[in-house]
RNA sequence: GGUACCAUAGCUCAGUUGGUAGAGCAAAGGACUGAAAAUCCUUGUGUCCCUGGUUCGAUUCCAGGUGGUACCA
């Protein structure tokens, strides 16, 4: 498994739900370790969401060095699977001369990407996206749920027929590369040449509620408003299809007042935390902590890291 | 104090020409390998405010009570 002569590389992976506390405790676990942190975090990576990302403050990014925090515009496409690339390629570099990584994020699919892998797909020419997407504006779904039985008849029988998204994209590779979109995807997962050691944060439902809220006020108070504001005319863009700005966007617009913009945040904090807690939970390989006990987190990685 | 209107799911309300009721939101569960803080799916029993009357049968009609809202004093 390690080849012989190196010391065997572990991935520290720091998940849980939005506001369980994840930053703050990496940030401990990489000072104890004297190592660095790569974010999985699909919208902490914009250079201009700082307030309503929670990202690190500029002393958190100070203490440990961070990477994938607030690096890209706005405006710059990323996937999971550029992510994947980026992050593999960082890791390479940083276990050249440290033996653990922490790697801390709640986006479930960017850790999956670096963990698990996914399977490589072409890029999509601008120009079928909009063929696509307009075939959707101007005739709706079901044409385009004719064409994917025509072009893949198994991803027809696999795919959610209602999530348009998927429909679009499944149609995309396949107008792209001229191929089934279900041959492209093996579903297996990549070997990687580093163990995986998956940390779940968790509290009660009660607690997390409370810091989620508690939270939402805080960022409301750090001037939320204001960087929502700031970052108004990009509102189409995917990056900003994001709580904590679309829902100023929406009182931008005149549909909701400001009270109530705060309300829909704090509810759609609270229900995307329920999403990640139903995408970790069939995760069997996660080993689950209370943030309030370091200690006990402590021992774990000491027993789990210590080499062989 | 008087008059009118209202009282139904956690919230906002619809409805039952009398046969015990349903939408939106919230909530809960789930799917998810290139937009993933995205996208999508599933789940609705609640003293129909209380007491009495009429009726085979009342959440529905009638009377009284209680609470709320508006107007008049």
């Amino acid at each position: 498994m390690t080849p012989a002569g190196r010391k065997p590389k572990s991935l520290v992976v720091i998940l849980g739900p939005t506001a369980v506390g994840k930053t703050s405790l990496a940030i401990d676990v990489a000072r104890h370790l004297h190592t660095a942190i790569i974010s999985c975090d699909s919208r902490q990576l914009y250079k201009e969401m700082k307030i309503g990302t929670a990202a690190p403050d500029r002393e958190e990014l100070a203490a440990v060095p961070h990477f994938f925090v607030h690096t890209i515009p706005v405006a710059r496409p990323y996937n999971c699977h550029t992510f994947q690339q980026d992050a593999l390629e960082t890791l390479r570099e940083l276990f050249s001369t440290l033996d653990v990584v922490i790697a801390t994020g709640g986006s479930m699919l960017y850790i999956d990407a670096l963990c698990r892998g996914i399977d490589p797909m072409p890029d999509i020419p601008p120009e079928t996206r909009s063929a696509v997407a307009e075939l959707y504006e101007q005739q709706g779904l079901e044409p385009l749920r004719g064409l994917l039985r025509r072009l893949d008849p198994l991803f027809y029988q696999q795919v959610d027929l209602k999530n348009t998204r998927r429909v679009m994209h499944a149609l995309e590779v396949c107008l792209t590369t001229r191929q089934p979109y279900s041959a492209l995807r093996s579903g297996q997962p990549h070997p990687r040449d580093f163990n995986i050691l998956k940390i779940g944060l968790q509290r009660d439902n009660a607690e997390l509620r409370r810091r989620v809220r508690e939270r939402v006020d805080r960022m409301i108070a750090a001037g939320l408003e204001a960087e929502a504001r700031s970052l108004y005319p990009f509102r189409h863009l995917n990056a900003l299809n994001t709580v904590g700005y679309k829902e100023w966007f929406d009182h931008f617009d005149g549909k909701i007042s400001p009270e109530e913009a705060t309300r829909q945040i704090k509810t759609n904090t609270w229900r995307y935390a329920r999403k990640q807690l139903s995408w970790f939970r069939r995760d069997p390989s996660i080993h689950w902590f209370h943030p309030s006990d370091p200690t006990r987190l402590a021992n774990f990685l000491r027993e789990r890291l210590r080499p062989a």
